[in-house]
DNA sequence: GTTTATGTGTCAATGTTTTGTCTAACTTTA
DNA sequence: TAAAGTTAGACAAAACATTGACACATAAAC
């Protein structure tokens, strides 16, 4: 019954632990006997490999390495199964993204993002921030282009595989683009995502670029995430404010409990700003957690600016 | 039954090894018996060159070579469909990557993520990359980051905010340090992306970056996109390669179908790539439709090289 | 409330084994 | 002739083992 043999790598990976525990387990607990080559490494049995990752999980769960370590196979199985130790996996993202928009630099990057080509885009991109500074490319050349593509995806003029092109350019673009403003150690801290469901992240980085560009410390966390996730992260930084950009869908129920759960979870001095094109149909929720709605980009500088100076108090 | 034999140089581009090392498995384990040509080269069946794919994923997995050369395939099998999914409840605490310049930068990026902070992340990246070259970053941070970050999300030690923040920074970094690459306007043409249902896109990224420092020209598309979108994408841009990332979920059924579709509308002479932690789950559908399946950037690259200079060639 | 003991994970130093890579010289293939 | 294959030997980086020490808890004793 000459059954495979692991190393101690081997068995260390599959328990959790490191070789260092394992050996000074076996040394000081006899935790376990693992068979020897003839040059004296070690050979792990599956069942002693069981026997390490039980181990782990019973110390984990708060019983000492010392007291359980001689117990048989069958007691440290139970003593696991008693210690809740289950991991929950499993979150339901979803990438995909879209806008639209028009402009003169606009009809280059539409024929680009037609074409595929990386390159063209790019270059047109940069011409555009050059001509029109970086506020006026994100106003006039890449929020309508946003836009404009959204509108031509919907009316199947451009593929989804376009659709998806373009916005990797973009956001590698804008994050290229808005790094070199995220200077200062002292700036406020703003951070931009998705709510739980919000699938399309092009809106949340151009306000991470307009924000960056104005001297915030942007903190992006992309899309579609839970309102405990973004409060957990806003807390850990100290975050003056945080955005979210709401376009697809339009009639998500969830939404409203999403926002609630935020508001509730954020600390009072943390402003919550909200905009994008679906913002309107959930404009009663937003109003009962006192949100800021932003209307469009220069409505955000404004309010970015003014929230920038005083560092003034939840003015919800 | 006179099968087809193949060189050494096959044996190794299918199973992901090196001539070299396939030379030594041999000479010291006798880990396979190629048959020889009247002058001396050797000469592997397909069951050896599956072996040889098996023993590297083993050892991969943390066997040593030693104990599992000899093994009967079937064992090898065994072991093999253990391993990829080998951890199963996990560490807080990695198998400290011990005191390599990689390893540090390691740390370094992990402990960034964990504190959301984008400047430190991406300040770390950038010295990686001056300290290691783009393809040592690759291969030695980045890499092993995602598979960390995959791992610390799934294990719950971070948030689904971590992640998707760790996403967006190295998306952007990734972006910015593959361009300068971007060049010729000769260079054969990669489409990369992550098939319908297939979330995860840091996979996708790390290709696309690996392969625009090859000297490829690189579409990326981003990730969840229908096979018919990525055909057409290929078909209009003469890509002569389109690759895959599949990492997550691993049981998907429609996965089969994409694949099949996508091997349908491609051009023939579009060769296709699959990677990915998911993949051997799709073993049997990616067979079937002739994919090359890369194990790892190193396995890429040598994939990616070798499709670059034959214009035409089918392969298989 | 210190001090002491004990349990536990980690680290350093040193020596051995394993294993991937490299060099050199020669042969075959294209 | 250049590229790739072959053997044999050498080398260096990992991985492994052992011992002894250290850091840092918590619990017990003073």
């Amino acid at each position: 019954m000459a059954e495979v043999q692991h190393s101690i790598k081997f068995a260390a990976r599959k328990s959790g632990l490191t070789p260092h525990v394992i050996r000074v387990w076996e040394k000081r607990y006899d935790a376990v006997s693992p068979e020897r080559t003839d040059t004296n490494r070690r050979l792990y049995s599956e069942s002693e490999i069981e026997r390490l990752g039980l181990l782990r999980d019973v110390t984990q769960a708060g019983h000492s390495i010392g007291q359980v370590a001689r117990l048989p196979l069958e007691k440290l199985r139970k003593l696991a199964a008693d210690s809740p130790n289950n991991v929950k996996v499993e979150p339901a993202v979803r990438p995909a993204r879209k806008t639209s928009a028009a402009g003169s630099f606009l009809d280059e990057c539409i024929a680009a993002v037609k074409a595929l080509d990386a390159r063209a885009l790019e270059d047109t991109l940069k011409r555009a921030a050059t001509a029109l500074g970086a506020q006026g490319l994100l106003q006039r050349v890449v929020a309508p282009l946003a836009q404009t593509i959204g509108e031509l995806w919907r009316d199947g003029s451009i593929t989804a595989a376009h659709e998806h092109f373009a916005s990797a350019v973009i956001r590698i673009f804008l994050g290229h683009a808005a790094k070199p403003f995220a200077g200062t150690e002292s700036a406020p801290v703003l951070i931009v995502a998705t709510p739980a469901g919000q699938i399309h992240e092009l809106g949340a980085l151009l306000v991470g670029a307009a924000a960056a560009n104005l001297g915030w410390h942007v903190t992006y966390l992309g899309a579609s995430l839970p309102a405990a996730e973004i409060a957990g992260a806003a807390r850990q930084n100290r975050a003056r404010a945080v955005a979210l950009s709401v376009v697809y869908p339009e009639d998500d129920p969830r939404l409203e409990a999403e926002l609630t759960r935020l508001h509730e979870s954020l600390p009072v001095e943390t402003a919550l700003l909200v905009g994008g094109r679906a913002m309107n149909s959930y404009r009663d929720a937003l109003e009962k957690v006192g949100a800021l709605q932003i209307k469009d980009l220069a409505h955000l500088c404004a309010t970015l600016d003014d929230l920038r100076k005083p560092a003034r108090k939840g003015r919800r």
